[in-house]
DNA sequence: CTCGCCCTCCGACAACTGTCGTAGGCGAGC
DNA sequence: GCTCGCCTACGACAGTTGTCGGAGGGCGAG
């Protein structure tokens, strides 16, 4: 099969995320973080999805006197945008613009949100 | 484990894809279909992923005299419209407009779809 | 009739994911 | 010294995906 992905499961993002968020973080902490954003996973579940993303070279822990602190190695940015580019890709054949579309068209936006739009559509 | 997701998988959308741009098919002209856009699959293979596309709902298929033809029983707008609302949900907390800005400063345009989505924003 | 081609059915398998459980080590107390 | 609580290491298992191969049947060309 070899698929030899770069991308993230949804699991492994939602680790990821809780690392962005917090900082560098010990499994436990890490674990807090999920249950307060309702991902109800075991101990040694989240240690292993942290090890595994260890291994794919996402996170990197260094040994305190008590346990490991993990942390992410890859950006927030970095990670996101390339799901982006992967979903525009996947859906849209790499075109970015009817994606753009489809989203203006079928969300709900705040004024901010959409002076914001504005000032960009300017800009380009 | 009890996943239950209503997503398809990389695979899977390619031959959505592969339907939805040239209607019912057998699993020969599926296969075509997908050679011609870089997919080198096995005719089984092929196969494979219709039927189980067709037992999570998502094709039919009809017995003609030589071979069955399978057609698409959800449109390519809703399966694209879930994946993106997914995403969104995923990657951004379920607010679109992160994504349109991320988008619109990641991405290059041309003076066409500026212009589309300025009347877009226009109307917003 | 026999071959070759195409079709379907079934089964297999490996990688990836999500989820844990168990075993064993170690320092703080009792 | 023994127990509790926390930490790590390992292994396990099932569901999903991507990929096929082989068996077996039907039909037109020789």
């Amino acid at each position: 099969m070899a698929r030899r992905k770069i991308e993230l499961a949804a699991g492994e993002l939602d680790v990821m995320k809780a690392l962005w968020d917090a900082g560098p973080s010990t499994v436990r902490e890490t674990m807090f973080r999920l249950h307060q954003s309702g991902r109800r996973v075991a101990y040694t579940t989240v240690m292993t999805v942290l090890s595994r993303l260890e291994k794919k070279g996402f996170v990197a822990s260094d040994k305190s006197d008590v346990a490991y602190i993990y942390r992410a190695k890859v950006s927030r940015d970095r990670v996101i945008g390339a799901r982006v580019r992967e979903v525009v890709k996947q859906l849209y054949d790499g075109a970015a613009a009817p994606l753009v579309l489809q989203l203006m068209q079928s969300e709900r936006f705040s004024r901010d949100e959409i002076a914001e739009f504005q000032r960009l559509v300017e800009r380009l």
